[in-house]
RNA sequence: CGAGGCGUAACUCAGUUUGGUAGAGUGCUUGGUUUGGGACCAAGAUGCCGCAGGUUCAAGUCCUGUCGCCUCGACCA
């Protein structure tokens, strides 16, 4: 009782309020702190560390497929930037200029990279001449600006961290290749290490990146039913290397074109993961990339040997590799519950007198919110490691699964699309499609819902576009996008 | 960029209608009592009232301008 009315003081119900919940949960969980520039954000501490441990994982499975890390510079000519047509269009009205350099007027102003697929390519036309140089499956994890109107911590900032892998290969079926690769790099670590269900599917042609031949993305639902695009990956074909004059001499010692790709994926995923996971005691994160895996709260610390015992336990912990602290600050116990609660740590251990005394302690999981008793000894660390791995991401992927299947609708026409989301509130719609850019259109003035992609996993639904009557050709995933 | 809201202590806000000594709660500091779901008592510190002009004997309050932030739309990772 207690509990429910101080953290309603605390943080806006996520039903009253959905946004508002978000934006307390990013300010008191002190993930962020704005600046006094519009959409800058300062990532603090415990957000930072998050990242971090996104990116760690990451960087691992990107190594491990034979990706180099480097470092392209932050500013674009004017002149380098318009090569590809398509490219500069696309991003043009986002993109923040430099127009000075000390009190000098610049010759060619200069963009700050919004994405550095061009930077990308000047260099690999200067280092890619043969067959034998390719491929080069290079990254970088950088921060990029794009000057956007609205702005949210994470969801939408001016400027942001992400990561950009760039890949340049001698064939197109070895781009694709990649292409798809990387997709499900990231579709694997939504689901597995951050316990967020995703579908994977191809963008429609009107939403694919300036410049690509395909774009490919993973989406994610939201607990308000709106969907997130946590990652994507676009194959290039070769209209990059014909735009920079990217060629290399090949086996049959033919001038060829090289193929391209990128991906990426950003801050953008804290996000996602606040919306997925987060409940109205405040974050629920995923024990992967949790900053504090287990938090251990001595209850009446100053009695003798609780502090002690409260250590012993961190230490086991530690020794298998868990990230854990132990809280022996002054304020009550009751407090400590509530703070890691809102903070998201995933695992609360609770050690007082009365443990002690059975030789026990009390094991509170947060997304669940369900404790247990463990006896104290060798295997409590192997039990509480195995919550983490295990039970935890498992069950936090489960949770999030239902209320997504709770808020998939399939639809046959856009009438039932209306119905569906006015009954069930917002959410995935499944629905077929002729592949007319004017039908994808219409279903959003009609709905207000759009195209998210062309799920891999097809259905067949109907044998008619959702809003025409002329044949589907695809099942489109359609939703409310943030 | 359109529509709305808001800038007063570290935070949340009252005070603006009707101009007249700068306020509350939380947090912070110190001391004490507490400790199994945000404990209690006492004492204390903290303000360019977003910024710049103007009106006035007097402006947090009225007028003009300006900057910024938040929310919702359109656009976007």
């Amino acid at each position: 009782m207690a509990k429910n009315k101080k953290m309603v003081d605390a943080i806006t119900s996520m039903d009253e309020d959905f946004a508002k919940w978000y934006t307390d949960i990013c300010m008191k969980a002190e993930l962020v702190s704005y600046t006094s520039v519009k959409g800058c954000m300062v990532i603090r501490p415990y957000g930072y560390a998050i990242w971090e441990n996104i990116q760690r994982n990451l960087d691992d499975r990107f190594k491990a497929l034979g990706h180099e890390n480097v470092c392209m510079p932050m500013f674009i000519p004017e002149s380098l930037l318009q090569k590809e047509k398509d490219h500069v269009e696309g991003f043009a009205p986002e993109v923040a200029w430099v127009t000075h350099g000390g009190s000098e007027k610049l010759e060619d102003r200069l963009c700050v990279r919004p994405t550095s697929e061009t930077l990308f390519c000047e260099h690999y036309s200067e280092i890619v001449h043969s067959y034998r140089d390719l491929p080069k499956l290079y990254n970088q994890w950088v921060s990029v600006v794009r000057w956007e109107k609205t702005t949210r911590p994470f969801l939408r900032s001016r400027e942001f961290l992400w990561q950009e892998g760039h890949t340049i290969h001698e064939t197109a079926e070895e781009a694709i290749e990649e292409t798809e690769r990387m997709l499900n790099v990231y579709a694997d670590f939504c689901e597995k290490d951050l316990a967020m269900p995703v579908v994977k599917g191809r963008k429609t042609d009107s939403d694919k990146f300036a410049g690509a031949e395909a774009t490919y993305a993973i989406e994610a639902l939201m607990h308000d039913g709106k969907a997130l695009q946590a990652g994507t990956s676009h194959y290039f074909g070769d209209g990059f290397a014909k735009a920079f004059n990217i060629q290399f001499t090949s086996r049959e010692n033919k001038l060829e074109y090289p193929h391209q790709t990128s991906w990426g994926v950003t801050t953008r995923l804290i996000g996602a993961i606040i919306m997925t996971h987060g409940d109205d005691n405040g974050l629920v994160l995923p024990p992967a990339v949790a900053p504090v895996q287990a938090v251990v709260i001595p209850i009446q610390q100053f009695k003798d040997g609780v502090l002690d015992k409260a250590n012993e336990i961190a230490d086991q912990l530690k020794a298998l590799g868990v990230r854990v602290k132990v809280d022996d600050g002054e304020q009550s116990p009751g407090w400590k519950f509530a703070e890691h609660e809102m903070r998201g740590v995933p695992v609360r251990i609770e050690i007082g007198p009365k443990d002690i005394e059975n030789n026990q302690c009390v094991v509170a999981t947060r997304y669940n919110g369900e404790k247990q008793t463990l006896s104290l000894g060798d295997d409590l660390g192997a039990k509480i490691k195995e919550l983490l791995d295990k039970d935890i991401p498992e069950g936090m992927y489960a949770k999030a699964a239902e209320n997504r299947s709770n808020r998939t609708y399939i639809c046959k026409n856009t009438d039932e699309i209306v119905r569906a989301l006015e009954e069930k509130g917002d959410g995935f719609v499944k629905a077929m499609w002729c592949g007319e850019e004017a039908c994808e259109d219409k279903v959003k003035e009609l709905t207000g819902v759009g195209s998210r992609c062309m799920p891999f996993e097809q259905e067949n639904i109907s044998d008619t576009c959702v809003c025409c009557s002329k044949p589907a050709k695809k099942m489109v995933l359609w939703g409310k996008a943030y």
